[in-house]
DNA sequence: GAATACCTGAGC
DNA sequence: GCTCAGGTATTC
């Protein structure tokens, strides 16, 4: 499901609707999604309060205090198909993995694919197990950015999607930055020119931000914090759309796997 | 880089 | 039955 966007979604709800509530009880179906031991996630969240929720890249942690104890991070991952929702009168199926308990308010983790984790970490901003991952791709300055991909001589998309580079963009995002911006995704940094750069880069944060406000993109699984797909898909240019006609020139969209990932692009308005 | 592994479901 | 899927870590 999700990348930066769709996370971003999330992140907000959780912040809106949990910050100060306790969490009461903690029910786990099952484990392979923990970092740790159920007793240990359990100890160390339960009869705490929510007090913050950080996003980076696609990851969110929650900081959970307690009066006298210090504080409990937890840092969590959605990876292809995880969803975080609260629904009136929502029964659980095999997929719900995880249920929290925010003193009568169910909060339930489910994930089809189980590759989503959730697991305590050391810290609520910069935990050291993201310490690989690079700057926020909202937050990324251009000349830090341009810096750590100017010398590389992987394709534009692969570079893109390095969440070592800059964290939050996924296929999804990566494919339409591309296709905005006009280049080409097997085009390599030595390709293009700095003015060309800056306009991939400001277009990724473009895409980012309209789609945050569109609630995300909702293409196969994702549901926001109530269960709702986003809005985002109809805007989609390039994404999922091989063998259509390119909105602006009319030629068709084509496929081309790039980095392991399918991608899709206009021949026409991005040249090699 | 590429291949593989982690999982389940959808579509052909 | 096969291939593919919004992600990432690991191993050549």
């Amino acid at each position: 499901m999700p990348e930066l966007p769709e996370v971003e979604n999330v992140a907000l709800a959780l912040r809106a609707h949990l910050t100060g509530r306790k969490l009461t009880g903690l029910k786990v179906l099952y484990s392979g999604i923990l970092g740790q031991s159920v007793a240990a996630t359990r100890k160390a969240l339960l009869d705490r309060t929510l007090d913050g929720v950080h996003r980076h890249g696609k990851y969110i942690i929650i900081n959970f205090s307690h009066g006298q104890r210090p504080d409990s991070h937890l840092m969590i991952h959605l990876r292809m198909t995880g969803q975080i929702f609260i629904l009136d009168d929502y029964i659980p199926d095999k997929h719900v993995h995880l249920t929290f308990d925010f003193d009568g308010l169910p909060v339930h983790y489910r994930d089809i694919r189980k590759f989503g984790r959730l697991e305590l970490v050391d810290d609520a901003i910069h935990p050291s197990a993201i310490a690989h991952v690079g700057p926020d791709m909202l937050e990324v300055r251009f000349k830090a950015w341009h810096e750590s991909i100017s010398y590389r001589r992987a394709p534009m998309k692969a570079l893109l999607l390095d969440q070592g580079i800059a964290a939050g963009l996924g296929n999804i995002y990566v494919d339409e930055s591309l296709f905005l911006a006009g280049v080409h995704p097997l085009a390599k940094p030595q390709d293009l020119s700095e003015k060309e750069l800056y306009e991939v880069w400001s277009v990724a944060k473009r895409v980012l931000r309209n789609s945050i406000k569109h609630g995300g993109t909702t293409f196969m699984d994702f549901k926001n914090f109530h269960g709702k797909p986003g809005n985002f898909r109809r805007k989609l240019r390039v994404y999922g759309r091989a063998g259509e006609d390119c909105a602006v020139c009319g030629c068709e969209i084509e496929g081309l796997r790039v980095a392991g990932r399918s991608s899709c692009f206009c021949p026409e308005c991005q040249v090699l």
